[in-house]
DNA sequence: CATGAATGAGATTTCATTCAT
DNA sequence: AATGAATGAAATCTCATTCAT
């Protein structure tokens, strides 16, 4: 198959290669089934390698599924340290933080669904991942800091909690990719649609907005 | 096993209960594993009945997953239709409908699961179910009157749909529960834990009417 | 395959059958190829049954291992149990015990492999049976019995310990079975052979017979 | 790896230590799983070498195995070769003889397992092997130098064949190493260990001049 | 209504061996 | 002499489903 001059550098290049095409077909094998009802022989049929270099490389269906989440948490979380907000007047912070949070949900739906399975199974494969456990997870210090700011200047009046302001936008964001299906047949909308795209982007801003500002207060 | 002499109406309620005790098992076991990852032999296992049951009352897998998700939403809006906020004044009708709707994810735990794993298959179930295509949302008309009328008296400036609001009321109390596992790990706090419980119920309320409003806009 | 009207009794004495028509083929595989070396699929292939059956009944290639051996074992000792020789004089008594316990190793062969080969792996399986654990050897008493009897009377005079005594016999009677092969292609003999067994059944006698009156003293 | 002005010399004495470094890893791995439960794998991860090279200088698993065999019995063979009984007297000759098989027994533990496994397949391999079976085996030579000795002294008075005083002596040396681990579950007793060596050692002289001074003759 | 036995198809995993350089 | 990647064949095991009574 391969030409005969080939050398050892491109040898591991293909090495690579296949890992990270098996890693790729995985994703949305998994993403598409859920754990149980992916097919390692789907997989490899998909990919040009054979099933045995799945178990080569990665050991196991588990070991194989781990894999692909930790590959997804570590590219959406590098995305995620290329935000720069904090230059910014703490209102316009706040809603930019949760318009690119929005963005960021639309444009990884894979890994929200291998999010939404793990938590089926009770995140237990992350929770024993050293990779995933170390991972960091910046955009806590970053609200934090939006935060003071804001209530500093006196934009924010809600004593809030950057914990759970994060999951305040990210409930918004993730809900409208993860419970897309359900959601279009209960209520008629496809709320994971291009056409929604720009005026739910608008809402998640405002919401953490209004929020922060204190105009749900009792 | 049974007297010879039990009348129909009695062999009737035991068939009753040898169903229910069936989709109550089926419901659990769906919603810790999956749809692929339960196991018939496993949820025979855990009821008083065999697997030769299910199989007569249910005929396959799917169908019996199918009626566990129809059970489970039939149950979840049989309570929302005892929901009565229209005579409260619209920004508390619309603060307590975010607080039910909230009580409400906290209570069906297993429901959400299954909802979170009928996304995965796309709503497949779901959608081809003649039970839950006609099973209605009232939630959505309660909405559309509460604004109205929070826009006649001017307390609501936003201009809202009614199931926008309702997604972001959902996403917030879905993702608590749904996701927790996930949060957990990376953020190391037990967002849907007992001690969370009223910050977060208030939360839900205040997001809702800060953002009806119209605090956010830019 | 069965006449339509086969009572639950019959359909409960063919699972039985289908059991012990497994267990019969399976100890004769795992003797003749060791653990490892039997295969599943070769076993049901011998069997009227299916491979599928297999793993119905026992559960795992393990514990269909472990359910030969402790079928072995207990087949074994039951046997032992019809010994009756406290009757006779120590030193006939000695001799006729060596005698049958000779006999006994000829007449299980397959039994000698498996304990061969579950002393490769350490004895590992037998050590966590709890069937094999509490299956008694009541020879070690009757052993005792004799010996003691023999040194009453004046017979016996060496010091000799009861299980000592049975390892020096069984090391006689197992090493001709086990080793036979081994045995012949060095020393082109085959000590297992129908024509050698007279005379090493009185060997075995004689040996214990002489140690224990001591005339291997220093 | 290797430097480029390595002689051969060297080279070669590097290419003879690999190849010892993986039959003495590739004994202790059959020894300890037998022969279908060993790994070349597992053989390969744990010599500095890779799996390539067993293949390099074995060719199979099998040749592997019997090599491994081969030069354990010569290794063996070479200890025997060094016994010098026959200036003693017939009665500690015997005596002699059987405590240095013990011994002998006591320190190969590994070639017991292989002899063990070797008889499991019912020696094919050591049948095949050209090596093993022009090895000789110079003991039944010295035994029957003995018994002739003891007979025309008058020490021995059974009419014994060297052969069967050899088997006599190994049963009950092989066993002890052989048979320890179901011995140690069924008897309680650990025959193998340290402290039961020099009662055992000395009740195997005892047990052979016995015999052979005839005294349990019916 | 009820049940233990049975099963075919397919799932995951393993392993000795070879390829290409 | 040496190596990492690759592989086909076959192994163990699983699971939804049905049979026979």
């Amino acid at each position: 198959m391969q030409p005969a001059t080939q050398p050892a550098g491109e040898r591991q290049r293909d090495a690579d290669r296949t890992r990270a095409e098996i890693l790729e077909v995985a994703t949305r094998e998994f993403a598409r089934r859920g754990y149980a009802g992916a097919r390692v022989d789907e997989i490899a049929a998909l990919t040009r390698t054979t099933k045995r270099m799945i178990y080569y490389y990665f050991g196991s269906k588990e070991q194989l599924y781990i894999a692909a989440l930790e590959t997804a948490y570590t590219e959406v979380r590098a995305v995620e340290q290329t935000v720069d907000v904090e230059h910014l007047a703490p209102v316009e912070a706040i809603r930019t933080l949760a318009e690119l949070t929005f963005d960021h949900h639309d444009a990884h739906r894979d890994f929200i669904k291998l999010v939404s399975i793990e938590n089926i199974h009770h995140a237990e494969h992350i929770r024993k991942s050293p990779v995933l456990a170390t991972l960091g997870t910046p955009v806590i210090g970053i609200i934090s800091r939006i935060l003071e700011a804001g209530r500093a200047s006196g934009d924010f009046v809600t004593e809030a909690d950057a914990i759970d302001v994060h999951m305040m936008i990210s409930a918004f964001c993730f809900f409208r990719i993860a419970n897309q299906h359900t959601f279009g047949v209960l209520f008629g909308r496809d709320i994971a649609a291009e056409e929604e795209r720009a005026r739910l982007r608008a809402m998640v801003g405002e919401m953490a907005v209004a929020y922060l500002r204190g105009a749900g207060a009792p």
